[in-house]
DNA sequence: ATTTTTTTATTGAACGTTCAATCAATAAAA
DNA sequence: TTTTATTGATTGAACGTTCAATAAAAAAAT
């Protein structure tokens, strides 16, 4: 069935397939056969279009963090105010993004995460994102308190974020995103208060079903 | 060099080994043939104390698991009052407790956690471990706090503690213990003055290198 | 004490399996 | 007819497991 302008088409398949696959049956039993089938197409291709399964993984793990970052700041631009509690509030939400804590993205992303530790290509990225959350955090905090507060601040809803996150995709009923959302943004209101920042009463964000 | 009475030796040998093994090279070339290295002995002897690799690594995650259990009983069995405060302390500084996160112990429990996604052996021993921890929190913040508002604060802290546990292990730098601990305890502080309970001062802790 | 026998621990080559990558053959579109 | 996309059998490497052979210690016998 060779047509021509198959290649965005193909790689966007396998990509997709590829977390498919790792939902699957996890990382280690995501075999190029098993990935190829879940796309409809034969085992070959993979090294046609990716140079082979290292360079269909990268890409993988590039698809999510770059659709993770833009949820974020989808979030931020569509803001009203320029509050700094708005934005970490849209930081909050964009990274309990649907698109991102359901299913194969999530187990995905972890299994990155894990496989990350030994592979210098997947660290790199992941290393990337993870100072990206935190200067973003660091960089709307230092507007409420000083330097050092921000930092530790930044740190620790960071921390509390990906461990929401994490907890949520191990569970087998999945991420509560809503209650999520919530423990991170009572968290950050605690935050600021015991600050001293007066709060003011967070605004209701667009994609938000809390009040 | 048989000597009787060589199984626990070896046993803790092997396993000690493929700690190693995984913070060299992570979980999936962790081959049999180099945790034998590891370990000084020939590659058949861990299907014979173990009946195979997959007993290994079951073997493996235990000793993980009952290390950190033990580790923070130590620690709540050492208290010399029984102020839920302290308690809970106990809980967080056990959770950090140094032969948990120092090299090799870290990323092998990183990585059988991105694993028992898909193993339900390990998902088992992964899940007890998790619960544990939630009913630990909970059952402490239940003494000072309503229902669902102590189910929400364990959650939380939960998140946090393996929050900042995740982003211990995956930066180069590893975790700064001191200051998970002194996070993790300033939130737990937050915690409660948000819902009116009067904080008796951190009680100084042993072991804590925190004022 | 010394030698022989038995028991126990350990080795490592061989085996069967699985996987990623390759590439000549093929088939559809241009 | 040419170009482009795709296939799938084949190849070679790597892995976990097995098991007959071996070697050392312990026990028994001299």
């Amino acid at each position: 069935m060779p047509k021509v302008g198959m290649e965005p088409i193909r790689r966007q398949q396998l990509i997709k397939a590829t977390m498919a696959a790792i939902d699957e049956v996890g990382l280690a039993d995501a075999t190029v056969m098993r990935i190829a089938r879940h796309a409809g197409v034969s085992a070959g291709i993979i090294s046609h279009y990716f140079g082979g399964k290292d360079g269909l993984l990268e890409a993988t793990m590039r698809q999510i963090l770059s659709d993770l970052g833009e949820a974020v700041t989808a979030r931020r631009r569509a803001l009203a105010t320029n509050a700094p509690e708005a934005h970490l509030a849209a930081i909050i939400d964009g990274n309990f993004d649907r698109s991102q804590v359901t299913g194969p993205v999530a187990k995905t992303w972890l299994a990155f995460w894990a496989s990350s530790m030994h592979q210098p290509q997947l660290q790199r990225l992941q290393q990337v994102n993870d100072r990206r959350l935190y200067a973003n955090l660091c960089h709307q905090l230092r507007r409420l308190l000083p330097r050092e507060e921000a930092r530790d601040a930044a740190r620790a809803l960071a921390a509390m974020i990906d461990g929401l996150w994490l907890r949520g995709a191990l569970t087998p009923e999945g991420l509560d995103t809503d209650r999520a959302r919530r423990l991170a943004r009572e968290y950050l209101d605690q935050l600021l208060h015991a600050h001293g920042v007066v709060t003011t009463p967070t605004a209701p964000h667009p994609v938000s079903t809390e009040s």
